[in-house]
RNA sequence: GCGCCCGUAGCUCAGAUGGAUAGAGCGACGGACUACGAAUCCGUAGGUCAGAGGUUCGAAUCCUCUCGGGCGUACCA
């Protein structure tokens, strides 16, 4: 593994400075070089030295050079560009050392938390972005041989439920049994209903209710169990989990655990929290202000300007509080449990609960590290919870709770416009539309997909027109999840995706598909050989790899080493992806790959070449690269279809 | 006001930890299907890395200031 060679330099370099000029090694930095010509990995550590032993760089890196000798899977270091060394790798040793794969030991759980959605609505396109960076992120860690555990937190209590169940009950006037029959209703998409009607509150509330006491009214309902209105809530929002579920499972999204809010409450896992926070004096009670009646959390010393309110003068616990609790609960620093039960016995999801649960389930929580995947805009509300982490003398756990942010999704203009958002001349000129839940102005998680399926099989149609029904749509709907995961993870998390349909839908270029493409190509080229030589061994392949002429063939043609590194680079990359927090690196790398990987069949023949042993050796390459092509895809979420 | 993020080709974006000649895609223009399938490939044009100082052997990257833009700073999340 590249990795492992790494290491190997580092330690080398590391030794030998330290013996040789009895001092500190500097941090050694790893480069790739600007061009193959230079070798495959360069190190500016002897400007580094420069400085401190007062020597022109380039001296100090002969002598390096010199002093390291030979270190294993490199062939020699050459220095270069006034104090540069540059590593070149015996391009053999690398090839057949990828073959073999070793993973570090259990280093302990790790809780990734990403999706929550609030229950009260369909998902729409910013949902898909945490879901889509959430997810890659935990099929890095989990191909990096790291115990995994995902869940989905469900705010089943908050503002947002209370508010579509305000709409459910005194703006479309529905009792609990006309909710059930909606549900039941297989002609309505029932999160889609919801959407409209969360759209209609917030001009109820305007209109009918201004000072928001529906709201106050329902979410105390809510929080107490209070019979109808926390009975309907309870459906809503479960059957909305349902819905969101099936929308993610569409883009290969999954979970291990729903932790619901309500079940922290009735669980008292608040309660205990609140004890520990009153008693570190992390909280106090406000006797007068503007806070007058509230449990407050002051985050700064100057006054009560900065003041977070933790507990509301009804005595409701805003959703920070509860969150608390939660972070406390997933490092395993509460006393107390969930319950658990199964939630779908397919999909192996389990649910929390306060009931009786089931007694088999599997070990829940105590991660050592905790990865939240929330938008920018909750920093502040992050803080909060490591501010309570940190007041209640957790500072290690606090060290490992991290906030993995990403910026929104929002829309152009343009597509503002399409979905009938109401735009002045100024809001035309700028970059971005920022989307609205409380106004319905958004793209529709699965409206999206429907349109990329429905793009995707119009050009499968046209190209494979022999392809039954149904395997047209299965490739028709591995191309929509291609495209649309893509398109979602080659931004950088700080960049606003401005979305925009044009872009979304299309297949060419740097997308998904066009990287599924080059995966298809490449296994259909295997195909190809067997169809042509049904007696083909494909032992020979392997056997290739100790031919000595797989050396001579790496080194004679630079452009098909350079594909080969690359592939063999993925699980170096998914170790920067791991270390940066940057899943967009493994998508700008998987689409690089696949760029080669076409330049390299349309410039060389495989299945005519009369050499027998080059014939082999490209056959290798092929290999190797639909090899990293459908891992790197894999860790993206996205499969590889049987044809395009 | 304070805090965070962004400003790189016509457009959308990459350039992790400072490093060698700043790269992709789209769009534009011109080429390549009798070939392992053209969802592809090749070529051309396109840059004061917002601006000004500074640090450094070296700055798109670090620091300071200025100018644009976005977000946060709720008894919403």
């Amino acid at each position: 593994m590249l990795l492992d060679l790494h290491a190997r330099l580092r330690d080398a370099l590391r030794s030998t400075i330290r013996t040789q000029w009895n001092i500190d090694p500097p941090e050694i930095v790893l480069n790739q070089t600007p061009k193959i010509e230079f070798g495959e990995l360069a190190t500016p550590v002897p400007f580094e030295l420069a400085r401190l032993l007062k020597r022109p760089p380039q001296s100090i890196a002969e002598e390096l050079i010199i002093r390291v000798g030979k270190i294993d899977g490199v062939e020699r270091m050459e220095p270069a560009g006034r104090g540069y060394i540059n590593f070149f790798l015996d391009r053999a040793a690398v090839v057949r050392g990828s073959r073999l794969r070793g993973y570090p030991g259990d280093e302990g759980k790790i809780i990734v938390e990403h999706t929550n959605i609030n229950p009260n609505k369909a998902a729409h396109i910013g949902h898909l972005r945490n879901a889509a960076i959430g997810d890659t992120f935990v099929r890095i860690l989990k191909a990096a041989g790291r115990k995994v555990e995902v869940q989905n937190y469900i705010d089943n209590t908050g503002v947002q439920v209370a508010d579509v169940i305000v709409g459910v009950k005194h703006v479309e006037r529905k009792t609990l049994d006309d909710v059930r029959r909606l549900i039941a209703n297989r002609s309505i998409k029932f999160d889609y209903y919801c959407w409209d009607v969360y759209a209609r509150v917030a001009s109820f509330y305007e209109e009918q209710d201004p000072h928001y006491a529906l709201r106050a009214q329902v979410l105390k309902e809510i929080e107490e169990g209070s019979a109808d209105t926390a009975r309907m809530a309870e459906l809503v929002a479960m059957t909305i989990v349902r819905c969101h579920l099936r929308t993610m499972s569409r883009i290969n999204v999954h979970y291990d655990l729903l932790p619901r809010e309500s079940d922290v409450l009735h669980l008292k896992f608040w309660d205990y929290a609140f004890r520990q926070l009153r008693k570190k004096e992390a909280i106090f009670f406000e006797k007068e202000g503007k806070n007058a009646g509230c449990w407050v959390m002051r985050l700064d010393s100057d006054g009560q300007d900065e003041d977070k309110i933790i507990v509301r003068s009804n005595g409701t616990v805003t959703y920070v509080g509860k969150d608390i609790a939660y972070q406390l609960w997933k490092l395993g620093l509460l006393a107390q449990d969930f319950q658990y039960t199964v939630f779908d016995a397919d999909a192996d999801v389990w649910v929390t609960t306060s009931g009786d649960g089931q007694p088999d389930h599997p070990a829940f929580g105590h991660g050592r590290t905790v990865y939240n995947v929330i938008d920018v805009r909750q920093s502040y509300l992050q803080n909060i919870v490591r501010h309570g982490l940190l007041a209640l003398g957790h500072e290690e756990q606090a060290r490992r709770s991290i906030h993995f942010s990403y910026e929104v999704v929002a829309l152009t203009p343009e597509c503002a416009g399409q979905l009938g958002v109401e735009l002045t001349a100024e809001d035309r000129k700028r970059p971005h539309i920022e989307v609205s839940g409380r106004k319905g102005q958004g793209v529709k998680a699965d409206d999206l997909l429907d349109a990329l399926e429905l793009e995707a099989m119009k050009e499968v149609k046209q190209r494979n027109p022999k392809l039954t029904p149904t395997e047209t749509e299965t490739i028709a709907h591995q191309i929509a999840v291609g495209a649309l995961r893509y398109f979602l993870l080659k931004f950088t998390r700080t960049a606003i995706i401005a979305f925009d349909f044009k872009e979304a839908l299309n297949f060419d270029g740097e997308t998904g598909p066009y990287i599924q493409y080059a995966a298809v190509r490449g296994n259909n080229i295997l195909h190809k050989l067997r169809e042509s030589d049904p007696g083909f061994d494909f032992g020979r392949i392997q056997k290739m790899l100790n031919n000595p002429k797989l050396g001579v063939y790496l080194n004679e043609s630079d452009d098909i080493w350079e594909l080969v590194y690359l592939a063999l680079r993925v699980d170096e990359i998914g170790h920067q992806v791991f270390v940066t927090l940057e899943p967009a690196a493994l998508a700008k790398h998987a689409f690089a790959l696949a760029q080669r990987f076409n330049l390299f069949y349309h410039r060389y023949r495989i299945i005519s070449e009369p050499d027998m042993d080059r014939k082999l050796f490209y056959i290798l390459v092929v290999d190797v690269v639909r090899e990293a092509l459908t891992k790197a895809l894999d860790l993206m979420g996205i499969e590889v279809p049987r044809r395009m």
